[in-house]
DNA sequence: CAGACCAAAATGGTCCGACCAATTTAATAC
DNA sequence: GTATTAAATTGGTCGGACCATTTTGGTCTG
């Protein structure tokens, strides 16, 4: 079971995020909440301290107060994603541009300062899309595994520390998803053949054009299913 | 005055970011903390809520334990860039290049759906570099201007809030660089020039050659920079 | 001596009631 | 209508207490 301070802070995140309550507009005092949580102050300070820290809610001595949400903390994102029976298509496609412009500058910094090793490493995790044998498991897997290589070998712990906290929030959310995409493995072949080679002749413009086009097949596989999710009654029915 | 609880998740994060514990390791009892900072448990667990937001502690029933820095959230940049009299560099370069490429995606989405009156009020903030009698003050706010009007024009929410969290980290660490910055403006005049142009056509690649050269001359200020205050002596004494 | 077992200690999660300093609100005087 | 002032509200902190779960130590057993 999730702990108290979580539930009230998940319910009051909605609230917020949801737009219950106006940018600016004081929240109902700790103690006021503490009553409608049916819990202690003390616990209901604890959700507090989440909400603060998620960047949405200003508190001071004489109250609380919401902030807009493009004030918030990286963490809302999954909040935000969440708000539907399906993931917000907007965002999902903003942060996949997020995400590909992330590893891709990654590949730059590889490509830069990056060993041989590592960059044999590197083609190790591409020439997997080769075979085209793959089930459809192995290659969403292999699809994470070559971006979170190519992060882990920029060297550069913001960029990894972003990556990871967008893919996390990401990822859950677009189950309801992904049991509708379709990969085109022949296409994803085609392209790994085309990436593998610059990274080979460490071409940087070659390697970030290349990885623009295999981004491309990720975007299209999620573009395909979000048709697909949709055009598809959703069984679900969940409100609060 | 800072709250009591901020005291203790500062001085407490910094124990952990300086690795003071090892990864993995369990902190103090809530209770053996409440001592140390010779406060109540209700405060140290509103700072051990913090820490866990900060993502560089897993507290569960039991304990709570170190997580690796790379688990945690961007929010422990700041710390990381305070940990010495003068910021990291290394990490430092790393952040210029983060951002870089996150404003430069922010180009290429405002190119691909931004409105010719967009594209017009962005090439204000582009001509503002124009004029090379801009007081230092006035070049370092125009940068920051020019950097964030591109980041609103992409109506990329997830890349506003990871620029804006990023920058907000930065900028106040950077301060005890800032007084030995040096600004081209001759070559941020050319360049300029040739982004203004860029925007005009609407040629995203030319736009994002022109926004890197531009972004280079704001990395050499930072390196200029770091030289200069390394070879004066900081005449600093900061520690607890 | 190693491993299974069990009781005792420790730990986080929650609750209650209370006090303080600062802010906010309401009443009052001008 | 506005400045002043007093009262109510609010967040920050404290102390002590109870529970369920986890750790820890010790004991018994093979």
């Amino acid at each position: 079971m999730t702990t108290k301070h979580d539930q009230i802070s998940d319910e009051l995140t909605e609230d917020i995020l949801q737009g219950r309550y106006r940018v600016g507009e004081r929240l109902p005092s700790e103690r006021d909440l503490a009553v409608r949580f049916d819990a202690n102050r003390g616990a209901v300070r604890e959700a507090m301290k989440r909400l603060e820290q998620l960047g949405i809610v200003d508190v001071q001595p004489g109250g609380a107060r919401v902030k807009a949400t493009h004030e918030a903390s990286l963490d809302v994102i999954s909040y935000l994603l969440n708000q539907g029976d399906l993931p917000d298509r907007h965002l999902v496609d903003q942060i996949l541009l997020v995400i590909n412009s992330l590893v891709s500058s990654a590949a730059e910094q590889l490509l830069k300062s990056g060993s041989d090793e590592e960059i044999q490493e590197i083609r190790g995790f591409v020439r997997v899309f080769f075979n085209q044998e793959l089930t459809k498991e192995a290659h969403n897997l292999a699809r994470i595994q070559l971006m979170q290589q190519m992060l882990q070998g920029s060297h550069n712990l913001p960029l990894q520390i972003i990556a990871r906290t967008l893919f996390e929030q990401f990822a859950p959310s677009m189950e309801p998803i992904v049991a509708f995409a379709l990969v085109d493995k022949q296409r994803y072949a085609e392209r790994a053949q085309i990436l593998d080679l610059a990274f080979e002749q460490r071409d940087l413009a070659a390697v970030r054009a290349a990885f623009d086009a295999f981004s491309e097949l990720n975007r299209a596989i999620v573009v395909a299913a979000f048709s697909l999710a949709q055009s598809t009654p959703g069984q679900e029915a969940n409100s609060l």
